[in-house]
DNA sequence: CTGAAAGCGCTAACAT
DNA sequence: ATGTTAGCGCTTTCAG
């Protein structure tokens, strides 16, 4: 019989409004944006809707004026670890990324091993000055990548080198590398905090001249489809994410069905991936 | 107070869900996703929420199993003309992009003019094979890059040269383009019908050791941000996105306030956009 | 101008 | 089994 039902009616029935949201630090970096679309799918299979939003203090918790509680979910999903501004939600929520909360049920995602081996493979190869890009806001005790550049740099006694760049885009990390090499010259190895701070590093270096890998290594990190399409690619850390998505999904929809199991809790690691700019280099 | 109000009986009293869907062909294109992100800043603004879906007769108009019907919405966005399979839907519906659908509101997007320029500079750059990069779903009668494509190599007395690739996707265009290429030869002009193809494109004659722009000349079309960090930048022709999308929910808004007002219609010029590509020829 | 009551469209519990 | 009804939490109307 042609007939479609209320979703209203239906969710004000039954309690449940079979609306999850994706919460992420910024919907502007592309890492995020390709998430939120595995989730999309995902999601649909089990006909569920998903809503994306941005995690802030200023919007408590969600890019929503009134928060996250006004948005009548189901539950959530949650990039980022830390975050205290979530008390206005009290439903099932899933932490993703390095370094979650111990208060959730947590799908981690382990960048340390892969980090120091970014490093060290810049410096194998030959590289002097390898230097840090990445943002004033980073938690460097608790960050990864910071610790892992920090970690091996200094047990080879190498200087650290750290470049800041305001925020995440790439149009930021374009200005700032050409700021930067103008007054303290230029690194020839550069491990950016991640894909979109490398590829706004990769246009600046080459507005420059600056040739790329032959001058300067680079390695992101994410694993952002848009590396693999740059000349060269740009090698980068991986994050596993469609596991990571898969994972987070079962684990709410596990919450979901019954509430009180035990915490759910899994590591992921990210990998390493070099592409081609070595086989360039030494032919 | 501190107490958040229930948006599904709010929803059910007022018959007002405050929910927008965004309509597309497919989410899996980077303009897609960059529309769908414009338009998620600009309804929080006004407190809408907005779901994006992929217009697909399979799924009668919507990603969701059940069609759009069933997903308790307020009004739909959409992207690309004609589709019979949205009668599931009877509120208020804008249209936007090339040759929008005379039943709906519309903000049409003009192609052909950028799309003969196009070609008219890769002709004047000295190309002397220039071939057009499309998909096999191209309704060519009612397409402007394809018109504007054999209308000037017909006054030109060139001979017409079509790269079919099945897809959209970065990766069968770069695909496409090898296998085309060892069969073929190569172009030496190459005017992709969007600027997904254009980068896969750049990315397999890049494989084979072509250079561009050197060897090819490359344009693509809809001026999403990536073209702008490959090196050399790409040429591409700019939808004014931000503007249709403002205009398609001023439209939608007006409609929503009130359903009698006569058919709200506006045409935005999409702009040609070169890129250093020739400067550097030139040097 | 303030307060009570009807009803939005559905689901689930109940009674027949 | 099938049919009936109460109630989900809000908005809006209508009475006081």
């Amino acid at each position: 019989m042609g007939y479609t039902p209320n979703r209203a009616a239906q969710a004000l029935a039954t309690g449940q409004t079979r609306r999850i949201a994706f919460l992420s630090p910024s919907m502007g970096l592309r890492f995020f944006q390709e998430v939120a679309n595995r989730f999309h799918q995902i999601l649909l299979e089990d006909r569920y809707e998903i809503v994306s939003g941005e995690l802030d203090r200023r919007t408590m918790g969600s890019t929503h004026p009134e928060g996250l509680a006004r948005m009548g979910l189901d539950g959530v999903l949650m990039y980022g670890g830390g975050l205290g501004s979530f008390v206005s939600f009290k439903g099932p929520i899933v932490n993703m990324g390095p370094h979650c909360s111990e208060k959730y049920d947590a799908v981690n995602v382990d960048l340390y091993p892969a980090s120091r081996r970014a490093v060290e493979s810049l410096l194998d190869s030959g590289a002097k000055r390898v230097a840090h890009v990445l943002t004033p806001s980073t938690q460097k005790e608790l960050d990864d990548r910071y610790r892992g550049y920090t970690g091996v740099m200094r047990e080879r006694g190498k200087e650290t080198e750290y470049i800041l760049t305001p925020d995440w885009s790439r149009a930021s990390a374009r200005q700032t590398i050409q700021d930067y090499v103008k007054e303290h010259g230029c690194p020839d190895g550069l491990f950016c905090a991640n894909d979109d701070i490398a590829i706004g590093t990769y246009r600046g270096l080459r507005d420059m001249g600056i040739s790329i890998p032959e001058q300067v290594r680079l390695i992101g990190c994410d694993g952002i489809e848009d590396t693999e399409y740059l000349d060269p690619p740009l090698s980068t850390i991986v994050q596993p994410f469609e596991d990571m998505c898969a994972t987070a999904w079962r684990f709410l929809k596990n919450r979901l069905k019954k509430g009180t199991i035990p915490r759910q809790a899994e590591t992921l690691e990210a990998r390493l991936m070099m592409r081609e700019q070595m086989e360039e280099l030494s032919k």
